[in-house]
DNA sequence: AAAGTATCCAACCGCTCAGTC
DNA sequence: GGACTGAGCGGTTGGATACTT
């Protein structure tokens, strides 16, 4: 293990950084880039490490990014991606614009953490401190499945962060920050110090929200299994994993990885750029994709979401209004507005009427309801 | 008003991993 | 293939501030 030279280095100012600090790292960043962050700080006049320099302006400097209070809306992403994904922050950070992963973080351990342990729910697992899952709840399927899920998603975002770098490789200066604060803190030029875009947040929770409803209006012995291993949907469980997406005009991943055309069966990590590329020509035409979704059932690969897109099946425009409704957004608002410290921006009368009873009902149940409550067949795919 | 306690959050630390030589 | 480096990530700390007694 090779250990940061960073704290070891005599003479280098720790601490709160100054305003002039601010300044000097601002100044240097906005002519010249960050460049080598190790170099910086002797080029920019600055008596601290580079990794000072970098998380000062990851976290704080950047000008893309938005400070002050978590909304509802906020709120609520923060604690859906959380049961998705864990502590993963960064990769939480990804979906809520402008805000970075320490923020998060820290949002997370001094606000959302103890509002959910005040409820009766461990903030890890998001299950009732006193499971009964898996003991007559008859919900055990839903948690594994969900915990199947998040294992999925783990996966596919290590593969999404790999493409990220492969297109970086390809795309020296990107128009579009496509995945939030990671990328961000890329500024290697002076004008990419701008604010950048963020794309539109949750395409990844509407996708998940597909996937939970296909597994259970279903109600097969489908299996999810890990991203590494094959992806068992019945016909009508369609392919929620897909979402193609367009990056840039200039620059496209896409995958569909069940089209016989593009290497059914390959794994997102088999992948190479060509492929991808000759892919998404092939697959452009969405009634197209849509024919191949049907006639396969065994869908394999996982789709690299990559940021600044145009999701074909699971656009935000497309599947917000669906009958199905935010089936996660309804277990994480129950969550947020039903604090021991009410929350003045929760209306929902339902919500409260849901919480009447125990933490599991309210919990998972209202999350089962919301998808026993939607049409089977939707639309949406 | 003062002391004690709780809360917040910027910054740090240590680890991991990918890239390079 | 191994050593080294740069960078990112998540956990933790500690100072500042707010609140309570």
């Amino acid at each position: 293990m090779v250990k940061s030279q960073c704290f070891e280095k005599v003479g280098l100012k720790k601490g709160p950084w100054t305003p002039e600090e601010d300044q000097k790292l601002l100044a240097y960043i906005e002519e010249h880039g960050h460049g080598s962050w190790r170099a910086l700080p002797a080029k920019a006049g600055l008596r601290r490490c580079g990794k000072s320099c970098r998380l000062r302006w990851t976290n704080y400097l950047r000008p893309d990014i938005k400070r002050g209070k978590f909304n509802l809306q906020e709120e609520q992403s923060i604690i859906q991606l959380h049961a998705l994904l864990g502590n993963r922050w960064s990769a939480i950070a990804t979906h809520l614009p402008k805000r970075t992963d320490n923020e998060i973080k820290n949002y997370w351990n001094t606000h959302l953490k103890k509002r959910l342990d005040k409820m009766g729910i461990d903030p890890v697992t998001h299950k009732p401190k006193a499971d009964s899952f898996g003991s007559g709840s008859g919900h055990s399927k839903g948690a594994a499945s969900l915990s199947h899920m998040a294992q999925w998603e783990s996966a596919r975002l290590e593969a999404e962060a790999r493409l990220v770098r492969e297109s970086k490789l390809t795309v020296p200066n990107p128009p579009k920050n496509i995945l939030g604060s990671a990328v961000s803190a890329q500024v290697s030029n002076k004008s990419s110090a701008t604010p950048t875009e963020r794309p539109r947040c949750l395409d990844v929770l509407k996708a998940w929200q597909g996937v939970v409803f296909s597994m259970f209006s279903v109600g097969s012995s489908d299996s999810l299994e890990s991203p590494t291993s094959t992806l068992n949907f019945s016909e009508n469980a369609l392919a929620i994993p897909l979402i193609g997406v367009q990056k840039n005009p200039t620059t496209t991943l896409a995958f569909a990885t069940n089209n016989a055309t593009c290497n059914r069966g390959t794994t997102v990590s088999e992948f190479d750029r060509g492929n991808q590329l000759e892919c998404f020509e092939k697959l452009k035409d969405p009634a197209q994709v849509r024919r191949n979704l049907d006639s396969s059932m065994a869908i394999h690969g996982i789709s690299p979401y990559a940021g600044d897109h145009n999701a074909w099946f699971v656009d935000s425009s497309a599947n917000e209004n669906a009958p199905m409704g935010n089936i996660i957004d309804g277990f994480s608002e129950i969550l947020v507005c039903n604090s021991l410290d009410p929350n003045p921006t929760c209306s929902g009368e339902n919500i409260n009427d849901n919480y009447a009873g125990n933490l599991e009902d309210n919990y998972w149940n209202s999350l089962l309801n919301l998808v026993d409550a939607s049409p089977t067949g939707s639309s949406v795919f």
